[in-house]
Formats: C-alpha cells, sequence, structure tokens
RNA sequence: GGAGAGAUGGCUGAGUGGUCUAAAGCGCUCGCCUCGAAAGCGAGUGGGCGGGUAGUCCCUGCCCCGUGAGUUCGAAUCUCACUCUCUCCGCCA
C-alpha cells in the first residue's frame, strides 16, 4: 500500500500512476474519508484530554473527602460523547485501510508507460535458439513418450492441470531443486529457507494477494489457512510486524516451495503440458534492504536468475514490464523468458520485481537506519529462480534428439547420478 | 483431543480500581573518571496516530501492558469471549 501522507499532499502523483496503468481507483472518496478522520479524531482528543484532566481532579477530591458528584455527571456525559466518535474514528479508520490497499504501486519512473503486453520491452538476449535437423516435438508429448510425465494419471487422481513426474522425470524435479538453492546459497549470497506452505490471512494480506486476488488463492474450507501461490508470501512475511537493525540488512532468502493457484479465469490458456498448473515446484529468491540500494539490488536479482538459465544452456530474453503490465505490487518488474521451441517463441520463466516500501507497508517491515533514529521501512525484492515446472519443460524441449531421448544439462548431471541422457522409462 | 499454568517495555520481572506520564534490575547509548579499560557515578533509552510547521529539529495532544468487547467519572488492574505460548496426558508421520 502507499504512504497516505503522500497521497495526502500530493494527490496528482498517485492520480498519474493510475492513469498511466490504465487502472481506476477511488481516489476522492479516500481523501474525504482521511479529512473526515482527521477531524473527529482531533475533537474526540480534545474530549479525552478533558477526560483525563478531570478524572486526576475527581482522584484528588475523593482523597481529600470532597464532594465530586457533580463533575462524575458531567463527566458520564463526555464519556458517552467519546464513545460515539471512537466508533466514527473506527469505522473511518476501516474504510480507508480498505481504500488503501485497493490502490496499487507507483511505477518507478524509469518503466515505459503502455497500456499491456504488447508494450513491455525486450532489453537484452542470451544464446540462440537451437537450430533442429528433425521436427521437434513439444514437451508434453516428449515426457508422456518417455513416460517421465504422466498427465492421464494426474487427472484421474486430482484433476487436470496436474502433473505426475516418474522415474527420471521426478529424479530431475528434484535435481533442478537442489541445483537452483546451492548455485544461489553458495555463489549469490543466499540463505535457505524452508517455510510452511500453508499460511494465515494476514500473510496474504501483507504481500499483497488478498484482499484483491482471492479467486485466485486455494482456501482451506473452515480455517484461515491458505496454500501459497508463491514462496514469496511466506517467506517475505517472515519479518512482518518486526524492526530489523541497518546492519541486518541486506537479507538475501532464497526457498523452495510448491506453488497452488486457482487461475480462475485462464482456462483455455496453455492446457496442454507444464506451462500453466495447478500446482508447481519453485525456487524464489527474497529480498530485505535498504531503500536506497533497491534498484541495484534488483539488477542484481535478475542477474541471479539469469545466471540460472545461462549454467543450463537455455536460451533467453529478459523484458521489462510497461506500466500498464507491471503488476499491482510492483514498482518494477523484469521478466526473464525461455526459448520454448514448441511455442516458436520466449516464455515466461521468472519474475523479479521491486516494491519498494509496498509490501513492507502493509506487513509492517521496517528497519532502524542508525543508532536512535526512527524506523523506516524496508524494500523488498522478489524474483523466481525459477519456476521448476517451466525449466523442466524448456530442457526437454531445447535438448531433445531426433530418438525422443532428451541430453541432461552437465550441471544437473551430479545431482542425477551421473545420469547423461533420459531414455524412454518403463 | 483432555487437564493445568501463563501472556507487562530490547530482556528479566513488580504491580489486583485514581500521584501508573508502569517500580526495580539487566542490556544499550552518551558523559564524568582513566594513559587505556574495568568498576563506580550521572543522564538518556519504545511504537503508532494527529496538531503547531515547508520541514526527518523542536513544541504539543491522544492511543498502545496478547486481541476484541463490556463494567466505571476513571481499567495493566474487575467481567466475558477469543488468540497464542508453556507443562503434562492421549493420538500421530
Amino acid at each position: 500500500m502507499l504512504d497516505l501522507k503522500l497521497i495526502r499532499s500530493n494527490p496528482e502523483i498517485v492520480r498519474d500512476a493510475l492513469r498511466k496503468r490504465g487502472e481506476d481507483a477511488p481516489l476522492d472518496e479516500l481523501l474525504r474519508a482521511d479529512e473526515e478522520r482527521r477531524g473527529t479524531l482531533y475533537e474526540v482528543e480534545q474530549l479525552k484530554r478533558r477526560r483525563n484532566e478531570v478524572s486526576e481532579e475527581i482522584a484528588r477530591m475523593k482523597r481529600d473527602g470532597r464532594d465530586a458528584s457533580a463533575l462524575i455527571t458531567e463527566m458520564r456525559e463526555v464519556s458517552d460523547k467519546i464513545k460515539a466518535m471512537d466508533e466514527r474514528v473506527r469505522a473511518l479508520d476501516a474504510r480507508i485501510s480498505e481504500l488503501l490497499l485497493a490502490i496499487p504501486n507507483i511505477p518507478h519512473e524509469s518503466v515505459p508507460v503502455g497500456k499491456d503486453e504488447t508494450e513491455n520491452v525486450e532489453v537484452r538476449r542470451w544464446g540462440k535458439p537451437r537450430e533442429f535437423d528433425f521436427e521437434p516435438k513439444a514437451h508434453w508429448d516428449i515426457g508422456t513418450d518417455l513416460g517421465i510425465l504422466d498427465f492421464e494419471r494426474a487427472r484421474k487422481i486430482t484433476g487436470s492441470r496436474f502433473t505426475v513426474f516418474k522415474g527420471a522425470g521426478a529424479r530431475l524435479v528434484r535435481a533442478l531443486v537442489s541445483f537452483m538453492i546451492d548455485l544461489h546459497t553458495r555463489e549469490h549470497g543466499y540463505t535457505e529457507v524452508y517455510p510452511p506452505f500453508l499460511v494465515n490471512r494476514d500473510s496474504m494480506v501483507g504481500t499483497g494477494q488478498l484482499p484483491k486476488f482471492a479467486e485466485d488463492m486455494f482456501h482451506c474450507e473452515g480455517t484461515d489457512f491458505y496454500l501459497v501461490p508463491t514462496a514469496e508470501v511466506p517467506v517475505t512475511n517472515l519479518y512482518r510486524g518486526e524492526i530489523l537493525d541497518a546492519d541486518q540488512l541486506p537479507i538475501y532468502h532464497v526457498a523452495y516451495t510448491a506453488c497452488f493457484r486457482a487461475e480462475a479465469g485462464a482456462a483455455g490458456r496453455d492446457t496442454r503440458g507444464l506451462i500453466r498448473q495447478h500446482e508447481f515446484d519453485k525456487v524464489e529468491l527474497v529480498k530485505f534492504v535498504k531503500p536506497e540500494t533497491s534498484y541495484e539490488e534488483l539488477e542484481k536479482l535478475v542477474a541471479d536468475a539469469e545466471d540460472v538459465l545461462k549454467r543450463l544452456g537455455l536460451p533467453y530474453r529478459v523484458v521489462m514490464m510497461c506500466t500498464g503490465d507491471v503488476g499491482f505490487a510492483a514498482a518494477k518488474k523484469y521478466d526473464p523468458e525461455v526459448w520454448m521451441p514448441s511455442y516458436g517463441r520466449y516464455v515466461e520463466i521468472s519474475s523479479c520485481s521491486n516494491f519498494e516500501a509496498f509490501q513492507a507497508r502493509r506487513a509492517d517491515i521496517k528497519y532502524r537506519p542508525g543508532p536512535g533514529a526512527k524506523p523506516e521501512y524496508v524494500h523488498t525484492l522478489n524474483g523466481s529462480g525459477l519456476a521448476v515446472g517451466r525449466t523442466l519443460a524448456a530442457i526437454l524441449e531445447n535438448y531433445q534428439e531426433k530418438d525422443g531421448s532428451v541430453v541432461i544439462p552437465e550441471v544437473l548431471r551430479p545431482y542425477m547420478g551421473g545420469l547423461e541422457r533420459i531414455e524412454r522409462c518403463r
């Protein structure tokens, strides 16, 4: 959420940001509610001050054995008034935070203005898509033919958009998770975290999934638990409500979790294969940093995600999202995209965002800049490093051979017991 | 799931209706002392929302003793509900 003081003093900045995003939010109602709240607050505080003073006076009179009944009668009325006004302030507070939670982040000045994904900007490419001397197959056919992916039985035991991995396929999932976590912990300075896959509602609000995107989430009926849509949620909320020491920053965490998404509106898109699933695995990078460093941290974060693709030898490009596609909570976002032969184009495999203080304000995560200094909000960032299912799909497609087998990228072989090639599994 | 105990500031821990703007100790910061340090002495030491202000300085008001509601002129203190933590028992990968 945004700083209410900023909205109050510079509403035109917020209005401009909304226009660039192509979104609408009830700014005027928010400003009106804020003004009424402050007015009412001032009046009720004056009354409370009076109550405090008179209460002291009553105590003094009683101690001295004098009669205080006139003052007590008067205070009874004041007390009623306070109760009513407190009620009003509470109602306004609730409305204000509701409105505040519905306003998206302000895009950074370096973000290109555009209406939707067609106006995103490619910033670089790495690697060359392979030229096949045979007709390359899609990963769902490769995996099914090899016997390492089983979509049909997944449909039986759970439903559509789920997958069973088998044999070398199952092992490849584990190999990818381990390879990615090892790379980020050993070479990029991240500390590994293994969080719960169920989180409570406060955590979902803290990172911005709720209240606005409830229909994308799986909720455990009769409980306060939600299945995590990304490790970003439990890991960012690790420090919810805390004031960190300046020398703890920056904090870098890497976490593997399964991710669960209802994707209600996505029916009909990417119906085959591993690209769009209700459950998938992901290794996520999360950073907590000082505000003045967050944009250089974003560049490093993207480079860390790209490093996974480079070492796996997968051709990719990086796209900078425009204002119309940057996402509700992000101020700036890069999407690394991997080359997918079956699609004949690059497909999103990571998403790296700087949220500035947007999540920190919702989740109340601060740090103390120096001894005795006032706490300030940290900046939070996160990015996939990478989405495991899509990475596996990209490996199958980019490393397939004419005979239907798949060569395992060299960096993964130690994690596959030295296996160099996946062949038909029974 | 059953029984019991508890929740107070960075930490320990007092406080059972009105000088609680929460004792004391520890920790931390600064100062004195010292060649330097320790000890000792002195001072300071949270968060939030408003107002005065252009202001992160300063002045000032209100709120915060797990959360929420209630009783009362007045609640850390009394009542109710809830949450969480700990101990023991049961069940369990």
